[in-house]
DNA sequence: CTGCCTCCC
DNA sequence: GGGAGGCAG
């Protein structure tokens, strides 16, 4: 009677423990899954999710996009951040003052070097890419965010491409976007800081969704020729900046999809 | 020198 | 999408 006893409370015991762990194992499971969804708002939230390398070791990671800083060149060698559908909105918010991004340890440049230069402040993320908040919107007027720009060219064919960028977020329900100039050696410069004026501007937007990738590289000047007419392969790009681009994709894809200058699945 | 305002293309 | 001049602190 006695061993017929604890032989049942053996097996309760059993029981118990493996209720217990079983239980804990649920839970451990349920924590993991959590996590990585975690790690993804949070990589969503501070744009770490297909950010390029950076061939300066500064990155900065703002609320709406994040920037690489070149300090010999007084600006960004690229900034990056997702053009969402949700994103687009014709609101019309008070332009605010350009401010010292002082998120830059090395000392972002100041927006008066651009002061009768005869250059624009150029905006990199576009401040119409981010009309959906007021903060967001401030934030791009960041001297970290800008870059010396002819008139003629910020007004023109660039405005058209930021316009075309913005149709097919809408289009396409949201792109990713890597933009800057293309900072070589030897570049003229303004100001006291000697901010380089770039020769060259690219851009790479990537649909996610649709497995398709287009680049762009246009001269400093203002041009009357189709947006099309300056498509470039992102690999090539990758070349003159040193940069890669979208280093977070499986390789074939990323390959496959960075050496083609074929740009008939983008709608002009 | 920096921050802010007003008027301008 | 931007610029210039001016003024106060």
């Amino acid at each position: 009677m006695v061993l017929r006893n604890r032989h049942l409370y053996s097996l309760i015991a059993i029981l118990i423990l493996l209720g217990v762990y079983g239980y804990e194992y649920f839970l451990t499971e349920l924590d993991s899954a959590e996590l990585v969804k975690e790690e993804a708002r949070v990589k969503t939230e501070t744009n770490t999710f297909f950010l390029p390398t950076s061939t300066t070791g500064q990155i900065i990671h703002h609320k709406g996009y994040s920037l690489s800083y070149s300090e010999p060149h007084e600006q960004a060698e690229w900034v990056a951040y997702e053009l969402k559908k949700s994103h687009l909105a014709t609101t019309n918010f008070k332009r605010p003052y350009f401010e010292i991004d002082h998120a830059v340890k090395t000392g972002a440049a100041s927006w008066r070097n651009y002061k009768n230069s005869g250059y624009d402040r150029g905006h990199l993320v576009p401040a119409g890419d981010k009309n959906y908040s007021q903060q967001a919107h401030d934030e791009t007027f960041l001297t970290s965010n800008i870059s010396p720009q002819r008139h003629a060219f910020n007004a023109g064919i660039w405005n058209a491409l930021e316009q075309k960028v913005r149709y097919w977020a809408s289009k396409y329900d949201g792109v990713f976007v890597v933009t800057g100039g293309v900072l070589t050696s030897g570049l003229t410069t303004i100001g006291t800081e000697k901010v380089a004026v770039p020769d060259a501007f690219y851009k790479v937007v990537f649909d996610a969704d649709h497995n398709k990738m287009i680049a762009f590289l246009m001269p400093h000047k203002n041009s009357a020729e189709p947006l099309y007419n300056f498509v470039v392969s992102v690999d090539s790009v990758e070349v003159i900046t040193g940069i890669d681009f979208f280093p977070e994709l499986e390789d074939d894809l990323e390959n496959q999809l960075e050496a083609t200058t074929d740009y008939s699945g983008w709608s002009f």
